[in-house]
RNA sequence: GGGCCAUUAGCUCAGCUGGUUAGAGCGCAGUCCUGAUAAGACUGAGGUCUCUGGUUCGAGUCCAGAAUGGCCCA
């Protein structure tokens, strides 16, 4: 006996039993545990900051990572999967901040890096339990009680190894760099951070700016002649005059246009595509020049912070920032140069460049071997000597101002408003400022980048070339350090007298060289402020050597997780080479350029550096798209159309949630996202599956059969169509997920239980009730086939819905066989067998139930309800295989249709009239542009010619030969029969209804509210009824003369033509118009 | 500004190397069926396959450009 299903399952609470069943017999353990040790599927977890509550796209992300190793464990390998948490970085510190007040890193200072750093540790582990506690619920199986955790002192020291064993390589160097500044804060900004922060219509000022240049050297330059002693200005443009004293070059286009324009005897070089615009209509130049003559030009600066005592550096031809001995030799270093971002839309065409404060001037700073001067700290002051010196450089903006305009450098001055990026805590502007950063030269090894690429499957495959490889392609070198507090302190020393760097590369290491080992020893901790007391001896100088104060950027941690799990080098070195490529990862899109990036990149270097054995670190990629709401807009908490995972979870169950997931659209779109969309999931998947597990039982209890073994002989076409195309999905499936494609493969399995509830159980039911008590081979065929399709169902099911996968597998299979492994996901995948596949019977069903479906459709233009039988069905097919196919199913389709006959038209010729047309296919290709006469001839093409045709024979049609496949013959029905065509099939049923075929209508009817009655009086399925009847001479006529199949059909011993007696279920009846009563009772 | 992806019915999505009348599910309207019944079948309305060019006998499909949306980068 199964246990009893009741048909009104609740998912969510399913689920929670299965997950107990689970963990009461440690299922997840041994389905790694009892697979062999030397057959390994690699999973590597990409970490999750567990700073916040997790979201509907984390579920996504974790279903379809939880799904490939669920199948390769089927497969027989063994899967082992290390959790992992994200757990540093300036999202958890600012979290923390905020919890306490602080605003900045002189508060947090004050604090105390100590207690700081404590506060970050709690905050990371404190949404650990609702991560896990999701991440159980949904079914993502993972080792979450041995986590790999990023603030572990094992696995910082491992990150310090991959930093040491690049440095030993020269892979590692310390630049500058421009990031968005908060000067309250004093610290950068992610670009998380800045995006959070744009305001429109920030006013500021918009000023046109003179740079004189000596008249001589711009005749040399430019052969333009402008009067000796006169004024000769280039002029450019800015809003943010405090960045002006950093001036070092300008920047001009190189094919544009540059005019000469004169102005009360003063002369002014700009864009002649601007002139109109700056210095008003009608501006003719006296010269003009195209932008690469200017090229080299010498001007002279408005400021010289470098004679004013700041430091003036100046970039070398490697792009090292390198300090000017001689403030004499600037003099006259401040130069034109070109830039691709010189835009013509606005300003002058002239582009101011301070390399200290603007990205791109960097940049142009390195390419030119610019000067660099920075005459601002970090705290936005501007420096003394300057105007407005000691103000905050917004302000200190109207000083610079009124200085210029004081010595007639000033051309024009008003206000802009613009988009402008402010600190999203404290709302002061931040400022574009060039600071020294850690970086990882990943350019050298940017072919090693780019090749190892190539080793990695990415589906979608696009993103292989796209995405990625256009990132790799533009690769800059990696900038991971932060000057923050939660995160693995950069393992680099500098010495105090000689300035030396020095990288320790692991605790070991570190005693050995610390002033003071046993401090060194005793370290508990390696983070700040711990690891910063611990000084080292210089081994240049003898000097005493103290730590930089930048941490690694959290990316850096989660890009080195391949070996910091284990703790390589320092532990463990069988696991890591044994675990190491990962066979398989999973995560959304924007991970291209996180973990994705980070991993391959960290690989790649090691590899260069000697490090591990393979510059790849995983093999085989799904990247996700991103999770949309139900319209197509982004899912954000601040719009609040955010969905909650628990919400949806709680309503329709994971299995629900996770089927959705996998079918809506393949791994690599973006999908919509509603909780109307699960349902829609659920209701037409899951339920349809349930229903047919529900009927199963049911009927199996009912017989009390075991369903394991087929009876001898061959089995009837229904069974061998279905065990022919479990087989077909069984292979589809599993070729679908060895191609990474979850999608086509559940949506295969999707149809076949389509197939399978809408056709098989329907047009199977009658073999599973019929003879209650007795056992025959059909009967025992039907369950065997039915109950293979579940089991089967069950395990192909199990990676996609775990649970309702295990449900049916602890009542169809454990139920009955002990020996059966004791979960679905501990049992081996199913094998598609060849031999039970048979490739016509499919097609041959497909044409029955073509055939029946359009049949279907006449009768509903007839109005004849399918519950009438009909006298005779009439079919055209398209071939000779197909007629007999037709034959071969008669009765099927007879009972389908409930008609007595089945006519195949191509026998009776005279109820089709035919149209023929090209086979396009066959006769483009060979008459080319002669297809359009043909075509209309064979519009028009006489009756004889058609029946010519259709004997096989050759005509001529437009100066062409025509036979056989050449053209296609289309049948439409005559007058008379109401039918239905469809792709070169045509169904039709004969509409004269005789009296006995009324009778018989009836009589259906009778049974079917009989049936009503039946179920509304709640007898049993196999309850034995006496029935009462009282109506007309019809009703009468047709309980004697349907007697038989009426008590059949309804299990009535009697039929009595009498008033009921009192107690038995009564109902007065309309059939057809006519009053009838009807009574049931159940026999003693 | 650059890159990647998408755009097919009211909604969610299929549509293979170009081929005949572009499909499915949901929703809506109606009819039917019913011992799986919180299912099922059929019919109907609903499509200038985002647009514009091009290649071709033939384009939802290939090419170019544009628009819109999403994501990433600057």
């Amino acid at each position: 006996m199964f246990r009893p299903v009741d048909p009104r399952v609740s998912f969510p609470d399913l689920e929670q039993r299965i997950l107990t069943f689970w963990q009461d017999h440690d299922i997840f353990r041994r389905s790694v545990e009892e697979r062999p040790e030397n057959n390994l599927f690699i999973f590597y977890e990409g970490p999750p900051t567990a700073n916040a509550r997790p979201g509907i796209h984390h579920v996504l992300a974790r279903v379809f990572k939880d799904l490939i190793p669920r199948y390769k464990t089927m497969q027989g390998y063994r899967v082992p999967r290390k959790a992992g948490w994200d757990t540093h970085g300036l999202p958890v510190e600012l979290e923390v901040e905020k919890e306490l007040g602080l605003n900045s890193k002189p508060d947090i200072e004050t604090f105390g890096i100590a207690a700081f750093n404590e506060r970050c540790k709690a905050s990371v582990s404190r949404y650990v339990d609702e991560w896990t506690r999701l991440s159980e619920r949904i079914g993502f199986w993972a080792d979450l009680d041995h986590p790999y955790v990023t603030w572990h002192n094992d696995y910082i020291e491992s990150c310090w190894w991959i930093l040491k064993s690049l440095w030993d390589h020269a892979l590692v160097y310390q630049d500058y760099r421009v990031t968005p500044h908060c000067p309250r804060c004093g610290t950068s900004l992610s670009d998380h951070e800045v995006s959070l922060g744009y305001e429109d219509d920030t006013p500021d000022p918009s000023v046109f700016v003179e740079f004189r240049v000596p008249s001589s050297e711009f005749r040399v330059a430019t052969g333009i002649e402008v009067p000796d002693g006169s004024r000769l200005s280039l002029v450019a443009w800015t809003t943010t005059p405090w960045t002006l004293p950093g001036n070092t070059a300008l920047a001009v286009k190189h094919d544009a246009a540059y005019g000469v324009f004169e102005r009360e005897g003063e002369y002014l070089v700009l864009a002649r595509a601007l002139a109109d615009k700056v210095l008003g209509e009608g501006a003719a130049p006296v010269g003009t020049v195209s932008g690469d003559r200017l090229v080299g030009l010498r001007y002279e600066p408005l400021y010289r912070p470098e004679a004013l005592g700041q430091e003036a550096r100046r970039f070398d031809h490697e792009g090292r920032l390198r300090p000017v001995g001689d403030v004499a030799t600037t003099d006259g270093a401040r130069v034109v140069i070109t830039a691709g971002y010189v835009s013509l839309e606005d300003g002058s065409g002239i582009v101011h460049t301070a390399p200290a404060f603007g990205a791109e001037d960097f940049e142009q700073g390195k390419e030119f071997e610019l000067l660099f001067v920075q005459p601002v700290d970090l705290r936005g002051l501007m420096a003394p000597g300057l105007p407005g010196a000691g103000k905050f450089v917004k302000d200190a903006d109207k000083d610079i101002l009124g200085d210029l305009n004081e010595r007639g450098l000033l051309l024009k001055s008003g206000t802009v408003k613009h988009t402008y990026p402010f600190c999203w805590r404290c709302h002061t502007p931040l400022l574009y400022y060039a600071k020294p950063s850690w970086y990882i030269r990943t350019t050298k090894q940017k072919e090693a980048l780019i090749a190892g690429n190539e080793r990695i499957n990415w589906y979608p495959e696009h993103i292989k070339r796209g995405r990625f490889g256009n990132w790799l392609e533009n690769n800059i070198d990696w900038s991971f350090s932060r000057e923050r507090y939660w995160g693995t302190p950069l393992p680099f020393w500098k010495c105090e007298s000689c300035s030396e760097y020095t990288c320790v590369g692991s605790k070991a290491e570190l005693i050995e060289r610390a002033t003071d080992r046993a401090k060194a020893a005793a370290l508990a901790d390696f983070h700040r402020p711990y690891i910063d007391e611990i000084v080292l001896n210089c081994g240049s100088c003898g000097g005493s050597m103290k730590r930089v104060a930048e941490v690694a950027d959290a990316w850096f941690d989660s890009g080195a997780m391949p070996y910091a799990q284990w703790h390589y080098p320092f532990e463990n070195e069988d696991e890591f080479l044994k675990h190491y490529p990962a066979d398989f990862i999973c995560e959304a899109i924007d991970q291209t350029r996180g973990w994705f990036y980070t991993l391959h990149a960290e690989a790649t270097v090691l590899k260069a550096s000697e490090a591990v054995p393979d510059g790849i670190s995983f093999k085989n990629v799904i990247c996700l798209g991103h999770i949309q709401d139900e319209r197509g807009n982004k899912m954000s908490k601040s719009k609040g159309n955010a969905v909650e995972p628990w919400s949806v979870l709680d309503q329709h169950g994971a299995d629900a949630t996770r089927w959705y997931m996998y079918t809506a659209s393949p791994a690599g779109s973006s999908r919509r996202f509603s909780n109307g969309l699960v349902e829609e999931g659920l209701r037409r998947f899951l339920l349809t599956l349930w229903n047919t597990y529900s009927f199963f039982v049911s009927y199996a209890n009912i017989d009390d059969i075991d369903p394991r073994t087929p009876p001898a002989g061959t089995p009837p076409e229904i069974d061998r169509w279905l065990l022919s195309e479990v087989n077909v999905l069984i292979a589809k499936v599993t070729a679908e997920l060895d191609a990474y494609d979850p999608t086509d493969a559940a949506r295969a399995i999707d149809a076949f239980v389509d197939d399978l509830s809408n056709w098989y159980v329907r047009r199977s039911r009658r073999r599973f009730w019929r003879g209650v008590s007795e056992s025959d081979a059909d009967k025992q065929s039907a369950y065997y086939t039915l109950w293979t399709a579940l089991t089967t169902l069950s395990k192909l099911l199990a990676p996609f819905t775990p649970f309702v996968a295990e449900e049916l597998w602890q009542n169809l299979v454990r139920s009955i066989d002990p020996a059966a492994p004791v979960s679905v996901h501990l049992a081996a995948w199913p094998k598609a067998d060849a031999t039970k596949v048979d490739e016509s019977l499919i097609a041959e069903t497909q044409l029955v139930k073509r055939v029946c479906s359009l049949g279907r459709a006449a009768r509903a233009k007839a109005q004849i309800k399918v519950r009438q039988p009909v006298a005779e069905v009439h079919a055209a097919v398209r071939s000779q295989r197909e007629h007999d196919a037709l034959r071969r199913n008669e009765q099927l389709v007879l009972e389908e249709l409930n008609a007595k006959r089945l006519v195949l038209i191509e026998e009776e010729g005279d109820v089709l009239t035919f149209a023929v047309k090209p086979n396009l296919r066959v006769l483009g290709p060979r008459l080319g542009s002669a297809l359009g006469e043909v075509r209309s001839a064979l519009a028009s093409l006489s009756a004889s010619g058609v029946d010519a045709l259709r004997r096989g024979r050759t005509i001529t049609v437009a100066g062409h030969d025509l036979a056989g496949d050449d053209v296609l013959l289309q049948e439409d029905p005559r007058e008379g029969f109401a039918a239905a065509s469809e792709g070169g099939y045509t169904v039709a049923i004969t509409t004269v209804l005789t009296p006995e075929l009324e009778d018989e209508g009836l009589a259906r009817e009778v049974v079917r509210r009989l049936q009503d009655m039946r179920r509304d009086a709640g007898f049993e399925l196999a309850d034995r009824i006496t029935t009462w009847y009282q109506g007309d001479a019809a009703l009468t006529r047709i309980m004697q003369s349907q007697g038989a199949y009426i008590r059949a059909e309804t299990l009535s011993t009697e039929l009595i033509d009498a008033l009921p007696p009192a107690g038995a279920h009564t109902a007065v009846q309309d059939l057809e118009g006519v009053t009838a009563t009807l009574a049931v009772r159940r026999n003693p």
